[in-house]
RNA sequence: GCACCCGUAGCUCAGUUGGAUAGAGCGUCUGGCUACGAACCAGAAGGUCGGAGGUUCGAAUCCUUCCGGGUGUACCA
């Protein structure tokens, strides 16, 4: 992933259009502030702020300091539904003893009907206990709505989503695998909270290596040779290379066509054009497999700063920032030293007038800030690259190539490793190509998947071991947290047990097939079916349900779809306990169709979760 | 050398801007199918959160310092 070159002029019309696999989400506007929908917890936060703006009027509490009201999930139910520890934090400042202070505040609190009644517990703790009917009426609302309840996010911003990234110089392999899924998980998850997302695939299109392909291309006169040869990148690449490392007047030529590429000759410009036709159709493919969300018009190479190049220079020029170093025009930032403890320069044009990956990442920044009217750019890059962006957003800001306000992230990962805890290699120590991974995925789930089920046709278990193989790679790697490593295996990501994309697979066919069992529609279901939550599974499986919009907006603030892997795996649990405890078509009416609508909400949540992963459902497996 | 990431149950991983008794799954052990799909559910055992100090009402989380692993660090991307 972005290990790759600079320059050039190509674009997207190069790839044939494809069928979506998957469409955006419609921009949706912030919608008007009264209308806007909260959550119960943002709800308790409100009050809890007004008895605190109450205490300070009254003199009771000093203005400041005025430390953000934390209100937490309890973890034990007997502390009730939420805690805050606000008296914890105000008690030293009030000059009052906490649980005194906690006592002060609950008598302050407005009246809410939502809240059935409050404690102070521990050492000052206050604890919320949400009323019942509070409960059924969010679930009520929740089905009724096409969003499930969720609030859009208060502000709408343009979010930039830098990922994927690929080298067109080869095929796509393991190691594009993360920043392709976790990227387009986060994308996914921001435009369903109503941002305006536009993605980025700054794919590396340019480079010296491209002379060494563009040699060997040429050099293939045979056309039907040539398309077999293409169809495997690598094979080419390797084929290339093997060339450029035997033969000098080969690797002369390459060198020569670098240089011819750079200054624009048209021959040169039409080998690049069509080599990078072919590898953006194979990326495509592998989207298109993987479910992935990038289309054409996504594609942004590097390339396409090109013309740029020589303009961020002079800014950053004309910014006072720019220092000769033995020829090269460098930024030296002080807080980066290198191995002699001197100032560690950001080269932006080498001492040969070439520019660098780094002066591209900035014409990029700029691009984004400025054209794209970013208020926030996320980066889903390999972590390795954290030095990289560190000092690139450091240059960008000082050059005031962003405003001080766009948020600019590296959401960067850990590297995907073998069994034995090395990175991810084939048997003989090469690199695996994405799609034999997928490949080996499916054809490991079709075997599980025909073990199962002797009775349906074979198109069928073809699809589910595709749908179920396919989700099981990206889920393994989703429901990590992606700073850390993480090792791959196959057998634990197939599993139905435990945290896995076939276990939550599994919960949503159950919940389709109630439905198909009783022959209902559950569009028919009536929508002001009373609600009654008698068990306590109904009730923590209802609680959950409700805790889907803060768990999205997480996801989404802190590009961390691991949380909505680990959410959806507590709700397919909770709805699994509920399942085998509480008989929803044999119970008596009216708990009957209260039960169907949990059950309903679920599927609704299940899917809509996994889709914003980017994972299909399957209505049987 | 310096910088960043990581070290949590035998294994794979969570752990919310510091919160109440550190949680799952796998594996091990015990129960549950003439019950909406048992590809499931209920339960048990398993921990000096790498070590040592410190900050405070409270630390896996913050600070300091060691130990151990990974990555990066001047014209590749």
């Amino acid at each position: 992933m972005r290990l790759a070159t600079r320059r050039g002029g190509a674009r997207t019309e190069l790839i044939d259009r494809q069928e979506a696999s998957c469409r955006h989400l419609p921009y949706n506007p912030d919608p008007a502030p009264a209308a806007r929908k909260r959550h119960m917890k943002e709800k308790i936060i409100q009050r809890v702020e007004d008895a605190l703006a109450q205490l300070r009027a009254q003199g009771t509490l000093p203005e400041q300091p005025q430390p953000a009201v934390q209100l937490d999930r309890t973890r034990d139910k007997s502390h009730g539904d939420f805690a805050t520890n606000i008296a914890l934090l105000l008690a030293k400042p009030a000059g009052m003893k906490p649980r005194e202070l906690a006592e002060a505040i609950v008598a302050a609190l407005p009246a809410d009907s939502t809240i059935s009644k409050t404690e102070i517990a521990g050492p000052g703790f206050i604890n919320f206990f949400q009323a019942g009917d509070a409960l059924t009426a969010s679930l009520s609302a929740a089905l009724a709505d096409e969003h499930l309840g969720v609030a859009r996010a208060a502000r709408a911003q343009t979010v930039v989503v830098d990922y994927s990234s690929p080298n067109l110089a080869k095929e796509m392999h393991v190691g594009h695998l993360r920043s392709t899924i976790i990227g387009d998980a986060v994308a996914r998850t921001l435009e369903f909270l109503g941002h305006k997302v536009v993605r980025q695939n700054h794919v590396g299109d340019w480079g010296t290596q491209f002379g060494m392909l563009l040699a060997y291309l040429e050099e293939q006169q045979d056309q039907a040779e040539l398309s077999a040869e293409l169809s495997d990148l690598e094979n080419f690449y390797r084929a290339a290379k093997q060339r450029f490392d035997e033969d000098a007047e080969f690797a002369e030529r390459a060198r020569a066509l670098v240089v011819q590429l750079q200054s624009g000759d048209s021959h040169c410009l039409k080998l690049w054009h069509d080599f990078n036709q072919v590898s953006l159709r194979h990326c495509f493919e592998v989207y298109e497999r993987l479910g992935v969300s990038l289309q054409p018009e996504d594609v942004r190479g590097e390339s396409a700063y090109n013309p740029d190049l020589p303009h961020i220079v002079s800014a950053l020029a004309d910014a006072g920032l720019l220092q000769e170093s033995n020829g090269a025009r460098c930024v030296f930032l002080d807080e980066f030293k290198n191995k002699e403890g001197e100032p560690l320069p950001v080269i932006v044009q080498k001492a040969d007038g070439g520019y660098l990956y780094a002066t591209s990442d900035l014409a990029a920044l700029r691009y984004r800030a400025r054209e794209l009217g970013a208020d926030r750019i996320l980066y889903f890059v390999d972590q390795r690259q954290a030095l990289h962006f560190q000092q690139v957003f450091q240059v960008a800001r000082l050059a005031g190539f962003v405003q001080p306000d766009t948020e600019l992230a590296h959401m960067g990962f850990g590297t995907m490793n073998g069994p034995d805890g090395r990175p991810f290699k084939t048997r003989t120590g090469g690199t695996v190509k994405l799609v034999d991974l997928l490949t080996e995925a499916e054809d490991r789930a079709l075997a599980l998947v025909q073990e199962k089920n002797q009775e349906l046709d074979s198109e069928e278990l073809f699809n589910i071991g595709r749908v179920v193989g396919i989700s099981a790679v990206k889920y393994a790697d989703l429901s990590k947290h992606r700073s850390s490593d993480y090792i791959f295996n196959f057998d634990q990501m197939l599993s139905f047990d435990g945290n896995t994309a076939p276990y939550l697979l599994y919960a949503y066919t159950r919940v389709a097939s109630i439905f198909r069992r009783a022959e209902i529609d559950p569009a028919a279901l009536a929508a002001d079916a009373p609600l009654t939550l008698e068990a306590e599974q109904e009730t923590a499986l209802a609680t959950l349900l409700l805790q889907f919009g803060e768990t999205l907006h997480q996801v989404a603030d802190k590009g961390v779809p691991h949380v909505l892997c680990a959410y959806l795996y507590n709700l397919a649990g909770a709805f699994s306990s509920f399942y085998e405890h509480c008989p929803i078509l044999t119970a008596e009416q009216p708990l009957r169709d209260s039960r169907l609508q949990l059950a309903w909400l679920t599927a609704r949540t299940l899917k809509q979760g996994l889709a914003l992963l980017g994972i299909q459902t399957l209505e049987r497996m």
